[in-house]
DNA sequence: GGTTCACATCACTGGTCGCTGATGTGACAG
DNA sequence: CTGTCACATCAGCGACCAGTGATGTGAACC
């Protein structure tokens, strides 16, 4: 079941530069560094939006040196498309019984 | 491949009242009135929140009567869960090689 | 035709959120 | 220890958005 904690999840993946972020750790663990390369938005941009996805707790650093390596939670997403295939079932359903309720 | 065609649909999902209506509408075909008895929410509120729905292609519509029914179309939402199933998969190998970019 | 009901649309506004420049901090190099 | 680099935090401003009341529309009932 669809809790309020998981809107606030989704709600932090439904952002452009979050969700491109999300991709590129998705794909490879980097620092800060890299994603500024590769996304071309400024530092403190990218900073404050590393900030939420740690809050959220979709990813997870770890200090290396001067540098902070970045890396996506795999269960996080799991979760997310697990809880998406149950909805997507049960939408299936409802639609194929063509469960309706009578006005 | 995620593509901004995703941000903007996970978007629309990523909204209290509308992951609300989207579950609701899971279980249940239901037409405007109900929407508002379940979520206790002003009919303008929902109207408008339905209409973003509509557009994205998440629900679609049939009108009987003066009743408008709202039905959730189960493709739109395997085809998320599936993306994350994908971003998933992918992440759960990149964490476990422990493929990591150099600084 | 007039009324009521279900629903959509419009126009406005208060609050919020995202980006930015400035600044702080801690680690390495010389 | 001084400068530089990687990164975080802060404060502020502008733009956008969500909710609302007012209003429009079209279908049923009388």
């Amino acid at each position: 079941m669809l809790t309020s904690a998981d809107t606030e999840l989704i709600r932090v993946i439904a952002d452009p530069l979050r969700l491109r972020i999300v991709t590129l750790l998705a794909h490879e663990t980097l620092c800060t560094t890299h994603l500024v390369a590769e996304t071309g938005a400024r530092q403190t941009n990218l900073s404050n939006h590393l900030r939420v996805l740690r809050e959220a707790g979709i990813v997870e650093t770890e200090p290396c040196g001067r540098f902070t390596y970045y890396a996506l939670k795999p269960e996080v997403i799991e979760a997310l498309a697990a809880t998406f295939g149950e909805l997507a079932e049960t939408a299936r359903t409802t639609v194929e019984t063509g469960r309706k309720r009578v006005c």
